[in-house]
DNA sequence: TTGCATCCGCTTGTATACAATAGTATACGA
DNA sequence: TCGTATACTATTGTATACAAGCGGATGCAA
């Protein structure tokens, strides 16, 4: 290729302004969170083209970036549907201790007085929300986050973001538990405070208990939906 | 959508058995980190479909896939090779050193002696290749590798693969810098040693240890290359 | 000469047509 | 009845045709 660096032609879009590949993908997206695909089933272009009333090459673009994002996968026959099994859940669990530890321990180190504030509205509407699993998991997606952005690094969020995205697959809400809202709610307050104490070792330690906290939850809901027998022994 | 759980339909291939889309990725990710794009250069389907005589489709797809990884950006006009600032490099590595201490500690909980030995056959082979940057790139890789496959945890050696493939379009390699390859031979063999004798914490300690210098000598050199002013202090 | 309006072309977004492949069903023979 | 071969079908991969938008160029007027 040549270095032709020329000035700057322009990108076409659709009449409404965003392209139908961005919004097949947040359909497709919004779906599979909702549990509208059962897991380990097909998915076809044609059957997404035709249920989103658009032509198969928008889908392809959007089901390859769910590909991507490991939303989807490449089955033997096809892209599925995928279905998380216990080793995955230890794995990306164990993956988001590490990171929510790191994003903990930056968040205390470069958090602005105006971040630790918000992150205290936070908690303070997190208390006043009470046991409302909805607005819960709104709160807490809005709090995590809010600790990615204060950690001050763009790679850590986008993959904490993707990490998210892939364990919010999974059935049911560790909110609607009970007792969880309250127990999370002691966690959340754990990390905010070491992170307005500038306390990185705290933070990190309160972070990575808040997680494996969730794990345990999360099995504890995965072995009453399935019936099937304890979590068994880690690696480790 | 239905359960609709069908048998198993096929799936077509290119005539090599490979398809175009995944050949036309390889080629662009191989273009892009042998620095045969401009950074910032703006990439036109197109151009890429004349090159390498293919039609817009797979291309597209290639191109998408790329900027999902973050190979390419979508700049305001079309897309681009991206160009790292200081502080993406500062983020890139702050990011490598927390994950690169996770895959040394898990390493050094999980690996097997199988694993052990052959990370200590890498090392021989590092400390037989002297001074050959191109070799020395090649074993790095392949010992960073086993690292993170000893740690068990797909999620983690998925983002550090990319992470990897990100930094690789950086120009130039920290190896043809005098005096690192024995540098670099001495920090390794400390990870290894560590993981040997499960000792978690001096692996993730030597690990985030071998990051950190290596981000050193990337600042050093790129300090060189621009011929610019030292690098600014970090906002932590 | 300079400012503005209009037109043209480049590039991307989307739809559709066509090719190729692998599973599946059907028919035929033993 | 069972096995095998052949034709069919479903689905994806690829190419191409068409639409639309923005930048820059061109032309005209002041």
């Amino acid at each position: 290729m040549q270095p032709a660096k020329l000035k700057a032609p322009p990108a076409a879009r659709a009449a409404g302004g965003v392209p139908l590949a961005e919004r097949v993908y947040s359909e497709l997206k919004k779906a599979l969170h909702t549990a509208r695909f059962e897991p380990g089933e097909r998915i076809r272009e044609e059957a997404i083209a035709s249920w989103l009333e658009v032509s198969r090459t928008p889908v392809r673009e959007a089901l390859r970036r769910l590909v991507s994002d490991n939303l989807l996968v490449l089955s033997e026959h096809g892209l599925a549907v995928p279905q998380l099994n216990r080793d995955q859940i230890f794995e990306l669990y164990a993956m988001r201790e590490v990171l929510e530890g790191a994003a903990a321990t930056l968040a205390a180190q470069h958090a602005s007085a105006a971040e630790v504030d918000f992150l205290n509205q936070i908690l303070r509407e997190e208390a006043a929300a009470k046991n409302d699993a909805g607005q819960l998991l709104a709160i807490n997606k809005e709090l995590h986050g809010c600790i990615y952005r204060a950690a001050n690094n763009r790679y850590l969020v986008r993959t904490l973001q993707s990490l998210q995205d892939e364990l919010e697959q999974l059935r049911g809400t560790t909110f609607s538990w009970p007792g969880r809202p309250k127990e999370a709610l002691k966690e959340h307050r754990a990390i905010v405070e070491a992170i307005e104490r500038q306390d990185a070792r705290a933070a990190e330690t309160a972070a990575r208990l808040h997680v494996r906290s969730a794990l345990r939850l999360r099995l504890l809901i995965m072995r009453q939906h399935a019936g099937g027998p304890p979590a068994r022994a880690r690696k480790a």
